[in-house]
DNA sequence: CAACCTCTTTGATGCAGATCAAATTCTCAG
DNA sequence: CTGAGAATTTGATCTGCATCAAAGAGGTTG
């Protein structure tokens, strides 16, 4: 599985790649295995870098009351990390775990800093593919504030059908903000 | 009020702004004022343009059921506009709302377009800027979906104690994804 | 200053979903 | 295969918040 049949073609949604940009990515993305249950990041250390998910399936989730809260899935053509710690190399509360055997491409924070100074089309790329972010997170606020556990695990649906089958369903819970046994209930409708 | 007292200092957070910048931005932005209770934006139409608040505070709303739902609240130091209306150049659901006498720097998305093409460190602008509303949007994921109405409350008054008083209660109580009368019993101590 | 808004509070009732407990099914290591 | 732990379902009970209804409290307009 090479970079340039995954990586490339998702960024190239978005900006066009010079010659010069793909030789300076792919000199610097290095490929990283993850088997089942295993942590890309861990919470109590600085986020350094991104991962680039080419095969696999990763969450990120916190600890609350000793309870692992799913915050966000994330599956092939995303990139993953614990976001605040990432920019503002502080530690956070996420961690980043392995839902499946998952293969990526690792990028250090450093190297992404010298993408960024070098290219300014680098820049516009993650404007943008933050921006196509940023209404999935509005959906999902008005999904969570103003509708019945049905009507969030219907929205569910819609929007990850994809993964949904590869998915523990208490994760799928926690993700939506119900319990387990509302969402099994849900399930078989009642 | 000049744009160079708030606007470029606002900018100048995220990055250093060279002179044919400066010149380029002042060209481009227009004053605008808005009355209390005045659209700036109208669901009906695509949002070509973002404001800068000056001074005065806005909010971001839709219609649900015949209602008005407060999805985010903006005051002096941001930017509004309809987001997917105007990265998608497409009507979306959402109105902008002036709350006060509003004035705001309003720059058309050509002419952000012509900035983000001619400078690349407006793109870098756009980025970092994004990426600090990312946390506060996680953040309030986290807030909706495991905490009682009376911990959303205190939440919001952790996080916008700056403008809690300019706001009606029954706009919060949209806000947070409860009832107005919940609110009312919350802020009660009941 | 009275009449009429809009905003906020208070009260009574009902229900969706949490919680606690236990049974059932799945899954995978040995 | 088989047994043990994890994942999921089912059941019974309880509660926080929505809903419906109506009464204060401001605030602004002729």
């Amino acid at each position: 599985m090479l970079a340039a049949d995954t990586l490339l073609p998702h960024m190239e949604q978005y900006i066009r790649i010079s010659e010069a940009l793909r030789e300076a990515l792919l000199n610097r993305v290095r490929v990283a295995s993850y088997g089942k249950g295993q942590l890309l990041h861990d919470a109590r250390h600085v986020c350094t870098r991104s991962d680039f998910v080419q095969r696999g399936l990763v969450r990120l989730y916190y600890l609350r009351d000793g309870e692992k809260i799913t915050e966000y899935f994330s599956a092939e053509g995303e990139w993953v990390n614990s976001p605040n710690s990432f920019i503002k190399r502080l530690p956070d509360i996420y961690y980043l775990e392995a839902l499946e055997p998952t293969h990526t491409l690792s990028l250090q924070v450093q190297d992404l800093g010298y993408l960024f100074d070098t290219f300014p089309e680098m820049e516009r790329y993650a404007r943008l593919s933050m921006g196509s972010v940023f209404g999935h997170l509005m959906d999902r606020i008005t999904s969570l504030r103003f509708t019945s556990a049905k009507e969030k695990y219907a929205h569910f649906c819609d929007t990850h059908h994809d993964i949904l089958p590869r998915l523990p369903l208490g994760m799928v819970a926690s993700y939506l903000g119900i319990t387990q046994e509302t969402l099994s209930r849900v399930r078989a409708g009642r």
